[in-house]
DNA sequence: ATTTTCAAT
């Protein structure tokens, strides 16, 4: 039994306000979440999936939030010749195994578009974890770091707002310093 | 000012 095997629906604000700011020092940050939206066209309807992962902590089978959304798409949707257009909002960038994953993952689903927009980057000061975001990069993934847009939309599809509107506070922290660190990653 | 960041003394 996994109780992450399928997305939540939402999260909580203070879980979106804690785990999702722009910032370079992110002290107790130790999960990940990945908000994401797929849409697929299908002859003459599209439709569209939201939903949030968060990796899973059980000692005995971890699985970082990126993996738990491959597992769960390739289960959902078989069919690898169809369009599709996902995207990911994700408080931690992938690590080096989550990428080659995805790289191996757009192998299979050839007509998939992967847009990514990451609010922090995971160890970037580590080589082999700027190459694994090079190879996302090569392998025609679209990758940001969160601004405010995508802050105001992942509130508006993927938090219990209740109506509330949504505030920034200080969710672009680092912005300008994390914009600059993967431009440089990625030239 | 610093990196502890897909947890676990």
């Amino acid at each position: 039994y996994c109780p992450w095997r399928n997305p939540m629906h939402r999260i909580d604000p203070k879980t979106f306000h804690f785990q999702f700011p722009n910032l370079r020092y992110a002290s107790g940050r130790k999960l990940c979440y990945l908000c994401f939206q797929v849409e697929r066209d299908y002859f003459y309807y599209n439709d569209s999936d939201w939903g949030v992962f968060r990796n899973k902590v059980h000692p005995w089978a971890p699985c970082h939030a990126e993996q738990c959304f491959l597992s769960w798409f390739r289960d959902q949707y078989p069919y690898r010749d169809e369009d599709y257009n996902v995207t990911w909002f994700l408080s931690w960038s992938p690590c080096p195994t989550c990428a080659e994953e995805v790289v191996e993952f757009l192998e299979e689903y050839r007509n998939l578009t992967l847009s990514i927009f990451t609010s922090r980057l995971y160890y970037f000061w580590h080589p082999s974890y700027q190459e694994g975001l090079c190879k996302l990069w090569d392998a025609g993934v679209q990758l940001d770091i969160m601004s405010c847009d995508e802050f105001e939309y992942c509130w508006d599809n993927f938090v219990y707002h209740k109506r509330k509107r949504f505030q920034r506070w200080n969710l672009l922290k680092d912005y300008d310093f994390l914009a600059a660190k993967l431009q440089e990653i990625l030239r």
